[in-house]
DNA sequence: AATGAATGAGATTTCATTCAT
DNA sequence: GATGAATGAAATCTCATTCAT
C-alpha cells in the first residue's frame, strides 16, 4: 500500500498535513467502525471525524471496504512485532515472563482506539471472511503462540503443572478479552467503572496458583 | 408482543402456520443478523430463510428494527431463569455448585443459535444501546450475580481462597465467553476445530487449584 | 355493470345482506375516498367502513380503480335525471323556478355523502382524465344546461336582465359549490359551524336583485 | 427553512445552481401535485420536472412531506401581504376599492402555478389537517376578512344594502373559485377555452348591482 | 489537494391483489 | 360467500461514489 498509516511518523512543515491525512483518516474510521459497524457507518461519518470532506477520503482510499480492510491489517502487526522482541530477549523464570508477557498485551490493548479494533473484527468477521482469516493466522495465532511458548518452557522448568499448553494460553488470555469486550460493549452504560485493573491482578493471582506444580512451596 | 400462542384455536392448515410463523421469523433472523450484523442483514434474507417473502415479515412485525428488538429481548429471559432455580435448589458443597453452575452456562452456550445472540449484542451495542442496557441488566448481570454467589457462599464456608468475588465471577466465565467469541467468529475458517470441550476442562482444573485455600490438603 | 349500487332497494331475508354488499361498499367507500383521495385510500380502509374484509371487495369489483370509477359514474345520474324532470314540468315565472332548481342542487348537495362525490372529482380529475370527461359532460354540462335554460328563459320573458346566461348560470352555482368545497374542506376543523343556509338566502336576495332589469319596481 | 439566498458569495458555475434548485424544486412539485395529488405524486417525476434526480431533492428538503408542506406554506403569505398594503393606502369609494380588490384576487389566480396551490389544499385537505388549519387560518380567513372589511365599509357609507358582510363577502370570492377550480380540473380537457375573463366581468355586474342601496338610481 | 453537489443502486416498507381454506 | 395470510411490484429514502469546480 502506498499510504501506509503513519500514526506515529512525525512530518514537521505544511507537507505534516498532506503525510498524515491517510493516518487522520484511519484513526477516525476506527472509532467509527467500532461504534456502528461496517455497514451503519457512513463515510461521512468519518470524513467528518477526520475533519475533511467526504471527497478526500476518497484521494486516499478508493472505497469504503478498503478503508477498513487497510485500518484491520495494517494496525497491529508493528505493535505485535515489538513484544514478540520483547519476549524472546527476556531472561528469567517463565512465571515472570508470564506476568510481564500478559501485562503487555493488557496494556496495548487499554489504550480505546486499540481496544476497538478487536471488537470491530468479531463484528465483521461474517461480512470479511478473508480479513477474519488475516486476523485469525496473523494477530490471534500468533499472540497465542507467544503465550503458549512460555508455557511449554515454564511447563519443561518444573515452574507449572504439566496441562495442555494451547490450552492454558487461552485461559490466559480470556480475561483480558473480556475486559475488552467490556468496555467496548457496555462502557457507555456504565456509571461506576469498573477497575479492570484490579480484575487483572486476582486473575494473575489465582492463575499463577492455579498453574503451581503440586507439592510446590512456592 | 402479540404472538402469544392462542389456546382455543384448533390451529389446523395455515392457521397452525399463522401461530409459528413469528418464532420461525425470529429464528431466521437470528442466523442473518449474527452473521452479517443488523445493518448488513437483508429482510429479503430473513424472509427466504423462514421460508416466506419480505412482505410477511411485516405482518408480523412492524419494522427491522423490531424483528431485531424482539430477538433480543424475548429469547434469553427464559433460559436464564431455568439456571437461578437450578442454583437455589442445590444442596451440597459451593465447589460441586460452582462446576456445576458454568457447565449449565456453558452447555446452554454451545448451542450454535444461542451463541449467536450474545455475539450479535456486542456487535450492536453501539447501535441499540437500550438493548445493551437491557442485556446488562437482565441478562449479563443476573448471571454474574448467580455465579459471585456461589463464590461468596464458597468464601464464607471456608472452601475457597478470600478474594473479591466479582472478580472471580468474571474469571469464572471469561474462557466460556472466549470460546463462544472463538465460536462465531473464526469457526467457519476452521479445519481441525478446536475441542472447547476439553478447554473447559482444564479451566475448571486451574480454576479450582486456583481458588484453594493456602493451607488445603484437598 | 352487474353491480349496480342498490343504495335504495329494499331486499328482505337472509338475501338482504348479499344484494346490498355493492352499495354499502360503495358508501364506504365515498367517504375513504373523500378524505384521503384515491392514491391514499386503502382498500382495508374501505372494507372496515363497509364491514367486510379486503377479500370480500373482490367479489364485488375487480380493482381499486373499478370501485372509484363505479362510484363516481353511478351515483349522480339517477338524481339529475329527478331535478331535470321537476324543472319540465314547472310551471310559472322564471324567477321562481330558478329558486326551486336551485335549492334543489344545494338540498342534494347539503348530504355529506353527496358532496364528497364532487370534491373526489375535482381531486382526482388529473389521475382519471376519462372519469373527468365523463363528469364534465354527464353532469356539470347538463346541470348547467338547466340553469342556463331558466336564464334564457327568464331574459326572453323580461324578468331578469339581459347577460350571457352561460355566465349567469355559474354565477348562480358559484356559492353552492364555494359552500361544498368548504364543508369538504375545512369543516372537521370549525368550531362554530358556519351556517350555509343563510349564506344561500343572501345569496338568492343579491343574486335576483342583480338581475333585475333596469327600470323594474319588482 | 434554510434555503434563503446568501448575499455575500459570488455565486458561479454550480453554487448558482445550488441557491436556486430548492426554488426549482418547489416549481416542480406544484405541478406534480397538482396533478396527482400528494400520495400519487412520485419522487423521481418532481425530480425530472426540475431536472434532477431522485437524491438531489433528498439534499435541500428531508421528505416528500417536507416538500409539499413548504410548498403550501412559503408560497402565499407574501402575496397576500401585497394586497393587504393596497387595501389599506386605498382612498375613494369602496365600490371601487371592492371592484379593485376582486380584480387584484382574480389576477393573482389566473397564473397556472398560483391557482395549483389552493386546489392542492383542497384535495389533499384530509391528509394534511394542520395545512388545511395553517390555509384557513393564515390565508383563506385573511382573504375573506379583507372583502368583509371594505363591505362592511361600503355599507357603513350608504354605498351599499345593508347585508351580513362575512356572507357578503364569500359571495364575491365565489364566482373566482369557481374559475378556478374549473381551471384546475376541466382545463386539459376543454376544446374552446371558456373566457374566465368575461365572466369575472358579468360577475362585477350582477354583484354590484344587487348589492346597490333600495332607493338608488346609481 | 480539496470540496461538496449530484447521482443512482439498493435497501426498507406499503398495500393492491390472489388464493387456499 | 367470506376470510385473511401471503405475495411482490412499486414507492420512499439512504449513502457510497463521482466529478466539475
Amino acid at each position: 500500500m502506498s499510504h501506509a498509516p503513519t500514526f506515529s511518523k512525525p512530518a514537521k512543515g505544511w507537507t505534516r498535513r498532506k503525510q498524515a491525512r491517510p493516518g487522520e483518516i484511519l484513526e477516525a474510521a476506527v472509532s467509527v467502525f467500532a461504534e456502528k459497524g461496517f455497514a451503519a457507518a457512513r463515510m461521512e461519518d468519518i470524513a467528518a471525524r477526520a475533519g475533511v470532506t467526504k471527497g478526500t477520503i476518497y484521494l486516499y482510499f478508493p472505497s469504503k471496504e478498503e478503508v477498513f480492510k487497510t485500518l484491520a491489517r495494517e494496525t497491529v502487526s508493528v505493535a505485535l512485532a515489538a513484544v514478540a522482541q520483547q519476549v524472546r530477549e527476556f531472561k528469567g523464570p517463565s512465571r515472570e515472563l508470564l506476568v510481564t508477557l500478559l501485562s503487555s498485551i493488557a496494556a496495548f490493548l487499554q489504550d480505546k482506539d486499540r481496544a476497538m479494533l478487536p471488537k470491530i473484527i468479531i463484528s465483521e468477521s461474517g461480512n470479511f471472511p478473508e480479513l477474519a482469516r488475516f486476523w485469525r493466522s496473523e494477530v490471534v495465532d500468533k499472540a497465542l503462540a507467544m503465550v503458549t511458548g512460555v508455557i511449554t518452557q515454564g511447563v519443561a522448568h518444573g515452574e507449572f503443572r504439566s496441562l495442555p499448553p494451547e490450552h492454558v494460553a487461552r485461559l490466559c488470555v480470556a480475561p483480558i478479552i473480556l475486559s475488552l469486550i467490556w468496555r467496548t460493549t457496555f462502557a457507555p452504560l456504565e456509571t461506576i467503572p469498573f477497575d479492570h485493573h484490579r480484575l487483572f491482578a486476582t486473575h494473575l493471582d489465582v492463575l499463577l496458583k492455579g498453574l503451581e506444580p503440586e507439592g510446590s512451596t512456592k
